[in-house]
DNA sequence: GTTAGCACTCTTTTTATCTGAGTGCTAATT
DNA sequence: AATTAGCACTCAGATAAAAAGAGTGCTAAC
């Protein structure tokens, strides 16, 4: 091994550290100067500007124009997450910190990613997205009707990951007791158990087929279920932050808009497709396009599967080596709070 | 009469409506042969000119610099606004185009407004604002709690404007039948009719105090509804489409910003004064300051009281004439039909 | 292998000049 | 008395030229 000639020996290591480091803090193309002041850097600037010009070769940085410093490029920032930046660890403060944004009232997985993700957003100035699949998992454990004035009912649906939602229904007549009662019995009997992934049109078909025709009346309350059940689906991308990156210029704010108005499609798949715990996409990388911009994921798991994750949106030149650490910590924390829940309620 | 000299007669009129019109379309100064151009101007730029001077002298128009076309000022404005712009009769379509967005499933103040302010947003490519203080009139119909698992419960409520909220409640104990009955019993007693207003920490209070040492479980359910009926008056101001204004270049970004991160306080101030049913504000009118932003707002009435409000924020040179009455639209339907709710349901 | 020195490149900043839209005033016209 | 043509004047914005500066690559010395 010593016979072969290092293509990327240690010093070229700590100086595309060091400019990678920069520029995440300046923004600015970076100088052989700069790097040759800097106390651990023990070479003159002419040394550092050969390293460069093979740093360059190997593509790991460019050029803006001839006379400028150098920038990092995809290949750069990849070298540097995997392996150049020294992750910082986090402190008890952090942690602290960290903690109490997941200290929400009732710790279902929805709450915790919800709480984490405003809260990353707050603390990293960038935005946040957040999957959450805990409805695939979760069945129905509750469906309930409540009359709340002439005519109007509300439906409740609980789910077994401790959601909860409701919808008025306005329907064309008053319900008898004993209609309220054969509903509540029939949905227990028919729904309760029932998966909100699998809960759609055609359930409902056979439901209202089944009923007979003297409970015709009730159908609508049955496409109200359908619909409860839809919004538990439709709930699973959310953003928080975009704020954060508007206010950016070295984004395009057309190809944010875009982006944000197109959450749901764009994100779902660069979510779905299998990757490691934790990984960093590109600008261009699954999709899609906000030049400049990266992206950092992790996900949640509950019981061995995947039950969401929560990702970190904001330019290329992000301070990765904090906020990895992060969202490292608050994704293990969630999934270690979501899998106790297991034990403790029976929640799943 | 006749003997006063008319510091603004009617050519002068025409003049500036033309100017504002034309600046509402441009965001461009406008010169004199522009106006001149116009079909019903019949004079020469050098009298137009002469015009322009005196309606500057008058505090109508202002110049950017000396080269160039002359600006609307506030005054100029709230004249066109006033008295001069004709606006647009609105045609079928486009009052069919607006019941639609009216046409929402349970026809609450709630939904309406919201519906009417997205809506409004889309249309008008501008931020939209509304107030409701519905709850400010409602009061609690119905308070349920519904057990949803081990120690969890479902706090929900429903107030006499068709609003519900949910809950959940982790308690340290199960409850038993008979505690969950005297609940129900107890809230229907002692909260039905009152009003969301009303019911802060004081009243909880007592009705925990006056519940008796047996039942001293339940008190973090009380607690619950407590925060419900926040949870209702907090909902009070709502703003819609704000990504529109962030991408315009006429409005500054920073304000923008602070505006909506503070849209609690300062609109509210804004929507409270006392004023007629449909008013304009200009920049830094009322203490929101987002210079060179324009504001009309609307009053949507119940039973003579203000019900709520709905408004359009955006740039100075909004398309007044247009806006206008697609506001007052919108507002007149809403007051009617939660007017005529008040006869058919009974819901307040 | 490292470094000082230096010519070279290319962006950015500064300075100067030009252009044109639009005005205000005066004098002629209706 | 009101309107208009004519013209000198102003000033923002565009275009061009010049200067400054940051950083490089290469060569030759260490």
């Amino acid at each position: 091994m010593s016979g072969v000639i290092e293509l990327l020996d240690d010093r070229k290591r700590r100086i595309l550290a060091a400019i990678v480091d920069s520029y995440i803090v300046t923004g600015e193309p970076v100088g052989s100067k700069a790097i040759a002041s800097l106390p651990d850097i023990r070479v003159s600037p002419a040394t550092i500007r050969n390293d460069m010009a093979m740093l360059e070769q190997l593509g790991y940085l460019e050029q803006p124009h001839t006379s400028a410093g150098r920038i990092p490029t995809f290949a750069g920032y990849r070298l540097y997450i995997d392996e150049l930046m020294n992750a910082k660890t986090l402190s008890d403060e952090d942690k602290k910190l960290l903690d109490e944004c997941l200290d929400v009232e009732v710790p279902t997985a929805d709450a915790l990613i919800e709480s984490a993700s405003k809260a990353l957003a707050e603390l990293t100035h960038c935005a946040t997205v957040v999957k959450n699949v805990a409805p695939k998992f979760s069945v129905i454990t509750k469906v309930e009707v409540i009359p709340t004035g002439r005519r109007m009912y509300v439906l409740l649906m609980v789910t077994s990951s401790g959601n909860i939602k409701n919808k008025v229904c306005r329907l064309e007549f008053d319900l008898t007791n004993e209609q309220m009662e054969f509903f509540t019995k029939y949905m227990a009997e028919n729904l309760q158990g029932v998966s909100i992934d699998q809960l759609d049109e055609s359930v409902i078909e056979r439901l209202v087929a089944a009923m007979g025709t003297y409970m015709v009346t009730l159908a609508p309350l049955l496409q109200g279920v359908c619909e409860l059940a839809e919004g538990f689906r439709d709930n699973e991308i959310k953003v928080a932050g975009e704020k954060n990156l508007l206010a950016r210029q070295d984004l395009n704010t057309t190809q944010l808009m875009r982006f944000f108005e197109n959450k749901n499609e764009v994100v779902k798949n660069m979510l779905d497709d299998s990757f490691g715990d934790l990984q960093v996409l590109f600008g261009e990388d699954g999709g899609f396009v906000i030049e400049n911009s990266s992206m950092i994921v992790s996900k949640i798991k509950k019981g061995g599967k995947t039950a969401g994750s929560l990702g970190v949106i904001g330019p290329m030149r992000l301070d990765y080596a904090k906020i990895i650490p992060y969202i490292e910590y608050l994704t293990d924390r969630i999934t270690n709070l979501i899998s106790e829940d297991d034990d403790e309620d029976d929640i799943f």
